[in-house]
DNA sequence: CTTCCACAGGAACCAGCGGACC
DNA sequence: GGTCCGCTGGTTCCTGTGGAAG
């Protein structure tokens, strides 16, 4: 019989489990030392009491932007006199009141008590910096924050009223449409300066990796040849660090329940299923119901061939937007659930190409005028029998 | 060449809802 | 605790597109 122990022991592969985690940031950051440079020169004037000029971070998930960021706070910190930063996730904190209010508690602790208005803490803020101090916001995803424009409005208002002191800027973003969203006042303001930070290639990835291993793993606990593999595989799909992270983390886990003490090529192979895998079912997961029935449907019609499949040549696989509208109406009623417009229906699909769960083109030669084909981004069976629970039959 | 088909995707509008404000 | 406001997700309406049919 196992014991308990056999699965709590201390582990013959991990040394510290926290190093393989997105949150964890190392001492040396590899191949951001340039990046690193420019933000403590933009922030720097901070420290001396002026000013720093508003700054906006673009860059892929998994290119160390918020990495680095926290990085360089870190070091703010230890040096500073009359000058904060203070770190916000606009996913958590989406509206100016929020960011505000989440902004000023950290600066004066002992103010968590609800039930202040944005003007209250928009004096108190006043108040902060006016008794000359700096005040360095950073946004993280921005793009998922509302009403951004009224808030960089509310602190360009702030720098004018202030004589003392002063607030600056510091946005993330991974997607270089949210630019255009933006009112033209803001948008100026917060570009003041800019940053692009590039995905990692493959042996950059190698050595990052390297460096994480060597904390996490016990010695010899990893080959070489499977730290490749994984920055490999990474690089070719999107240089995204965190997949790369994600992808050993799976790996380990995987030679323990082999009951393995090493990870080997194998392993990362495996791995790499799973989090591919993993990663589909999160966001199908996250997905509205009406997207998910759109999904379903594209994957058991997928399954069970296009009605119009002869009329094409080439395009193999793929299925008719109007046929797909239909079974996901002929779905709906099955389930006695109302089906949305078709027009609605348009912009799932958009949404769904949009996350990569599916791909389309338009019609070309010959086929029905003008329409979308559309086809399953992985495979139906996989798509399926993650939703089968919720609609399957 | 005109009309039709089958759809794409923008714009305006509307209902419901949660939060701010008094 | 009621009122107002703005956002969200959806619908309706509309114009655009490009091959097929007449």
């Amino acid at each position: 019989m196992p014991s308990f122990g056999d699965f709590t022991g201390p582990s013959r592969i991990y040394r510290d489990r926290d190093v393989l985690s997105p949150h964890f940031i190392p001492d040396t950051l590899h191949f951001r030392e340039h990046q690193i440079r420019e933000l403590m020169s933009i922030l720097a004037p901070a420290l001396q009491g002026r000013k720093a000029r508003n700054l906006m971070i673009y860059g892929k998930t998994g290119t160390g932007k918020t990495c680095s960021v926290k990085h360089v706070a870190r070091k703010f910190e230890e040096e500073r006199q009359n000058a904060r930063i203070t770190y916000i996730n606009c996913r958590m904190y989406n509206k100016p009141y929020r960011i505000l209010s989440k902004a000023i508690k950290a600066l004066t602790n002992g103010l968590d008590k609800q039930g202040y208005g944005l003007p209250f803490y928009y004096e108190k803020m006043l108040e902060w910096c006016g008794e000359g101090r700096q005040l360095i916001l950073v946004l993280d995803e921005i793009d998922m924050a509302k009403n951004i424009d009224e808030l960089i409005y509310t602190l360009t208002r702030a720098n004018d009223e202030l004589e003392r002191g002063g607030v600056s800027l510091v946005g993330i973003s991974n997607r270089l449409t949210f630019k255009e969203g933006l009112d033209p006042r803001s948008k100026s303001s917060l570009y003041e300066r800019e940053m692009v930070f590039p995905p990692y290639t493959a042996p950059q990835l190698q050595k990052i990796l390297q460096q994480r291993v060597e904390l996490a793993f016990n010695k010899d606990a990893i080959t070489p040849g499977a730290i490749n593999l994984a920055s490999a595989y990474t690089a070719q799909e999107s240089g995204d660090a965190r997949y790369a992270l994600k992808l050993i983390a799976r790996a380990a886990e995987y030679a323990e329940e082999k009951g393995l003490g090493r990870i080997t090529d194998a392993e990362v192979k495996g791995a790499r299923e799973i989090v591919e895998t993993d990663l589909v079912k999160e966001a199908v997961d996250k997905l509205p119901e009406h997207h998910q029935l759109v999904l379903y449907a594209v994957a058991r019609l997928t399954l069970s061939g296009s009605k119009y499949a002869r009329f094409e040549e080439g395009k193999d696989g793929y299925l008719f937007s109007g046929e797909v509208y239909e079974d996901y109406s002929e779905l709906c009623s099955k389930l006695r659930k109302s089906a949305k417009t078709a027009r609605s229906y348009r912009s799932y699909l958009t949404d769904l190409e949009m996350l990569g769960l599916v791909t389309t083109v338009e019609s070309g030669k010959g086929i029905r005028g003008h329409t979308k084909l559309i086809k399953l981004g992985h495979t139906p069976q996989e798509t399926i029998s993650m939703m089968r629970h919720k609609f399957g039959e």
